[in-house]
DNA sequence: CTTCTAATAGGACGATGTACTATAATCGAT
DNA sequence: ATCGATTATAGTACATCGTCCTATTAGAAG
């Protein structure tokens, strides 16, 4: 019994190349990874992963700790590891700090099936987002930010940003025809050409530009109308507004 | 059969009161949220809702749409119904959106178990939330944001704001104690307590200020540690920022 | 009272997460 | 080379879940 608790980075154990056998961790986790990508986050089930590897449901809890949210926070800690990659330290501060987040969204985006687990779920092993952090911090260090101001300007990016990316792929219901043969998305596209100009005026007037492109009248997620441009707008006045009102003389 | 089709108002049917005898949708609409905010949104199940309320699995069938995702889409707007409430449309344009934005946070936080999927799923019967797009975009007009400016200013607020409180209020997991009696928070906690100051220097120095104080590095989530201050100071960022570079002169 | 429809009951089906026990494979030391 | 200990896997069992199907009841309309 005994599973296996957390430090085991099977791999090697205690000396040497240990069982080279059978499945390893991160076997598992990208294969997890790569289901999701293929068939969805909500169709997601530890059997038919298990299926997949042809191997019985038992191994994933064997390789994994305990249970499915594990197995979310080991698939969580495998992609937003390389999350500070490629950063010149010597950039500007805020010019680095658009990058990270840029860098986020990107890679959310390479696997965008995963990012209701990334944004709706607290658990991680919390060791691998530490560098991500670190760069942060450093940057709004660098950019005159200490002490209590650090706090509030760090969960303001990282809240706003990543919680935007979140809404951006939140994922559409599966699409089943209606009674009518008619599909949700097809329905709500009609209900939304319909609104009432009478009861909102300025609505239905921007109804050109905004059908399927703003959060709330939309019927298709970032997967397949990516908010660019709302995304980059959304960083700039974030960047710019904390180097504003920079509490302390940057270095 | 035909269970009953989206317009169905379940309450006057053809004319005056019909069938005051079972359940209303509105019924099991609330019954759901109470359970959700009682047991947690992971916890959720039909079968459950339907033992509380006294009656079959399929009488929810019957009421709500077709499947739980229309239960969910029912219960959104259930939500979000009152959301432009109270708002005085003499007050200046920034004032206006300050109030909405803070009347959706406080909104979220009175049923915060149901935040997962508030934002995390697209799927809505969209007409409820017409008031609220309709009050932000009358705002934005109000602030000079014409035509084409409309589209990414509205994005950033909804996508900025209520990403921000969907990762405030993203759900812990549930407590197991660990293989050492340990539970996953206490685990954590001591991790991040753990933190070599070599390696991470300002986050460790940083510390006292974040440990369970920032998006990351926590183990409870907005319900218990709520971030007022970050999101206001979100607020103010963007707001502002939106006044700063308004492309037209305000009315 | 009869008839039609709105509401509900009850059960069946396949699938899922998780746990338990037993078995096979591999390694370290003798 | 053999033997125990550990690592890895199979197989199975249990309770639960979402969904669908077919009756059956309650109420309103005529």
């Amino acid at each position: 019994m005994t599973s296996q608790d957390g430090t085991k980075k099977s791999g090697k154990s205690s000396r040497g190349r240990a069982a080279a056998i059978g499945l390893d961790k991160k076997q598992v986790v990208d294969a997890a990874i790569a289901q999701i990508d293929r068939k969805g986050f909500a169709a997601f089930s530890l059997r038919e992963l298990a299926r997949t590897l042809g191997v019985s449901p038992a191994v994933i809890y064997w390789h994994v700790g305990g249970a499915k949210e594990d197995l979310y926070a080991e698939i969580s800690a495998s992609l937003t590891g390389s999350l500070s990659e490629g950063l010149d330290a010597d950039m500007p501060w805020d010019e680095r700090l658009r990058q990270v987040f840029r860098n986020y969204r990107t890679l959310v985006f390479r696997h965008h099936a995963v990012a209701p687990m990334l944004g709706a779920q607290l658990k991680s092993n919390g060791v691998a987002n530490l560098d991500w952090v670190e760069t942060i911090l450093s940057a709004l260090h660098d950019g005159g930010y200490r002490g209590d101001a650090l706090r509030p300007a760090f969960n303001v990016l990282v809240g706003g940003l990543a919680g935007f990316v979140t809404m951006e792929l939140a994922p559409a219901p599966v699409s089943k025809p209606d009674s009518a043969g008619e599909s949700w998305q097809e329905l709500f596209a009609r209900r939304v050409a319909e609104i009432d100009p009478h009861l909102y005026p300025l609505t239905a007037a921007a109804l050109p530009d905004i059908t399927n492109n703003i959060f709330v009248l939309r019927w298709q997620n970032g997967a397949d109308v990516p908010y660019d441009d709302s995304y980059e707008l959304l960083l700039d006045l974030l960047v710019e507004g904390l180097k504003a009102r920079a509490p302390a003389n940057p270095t």
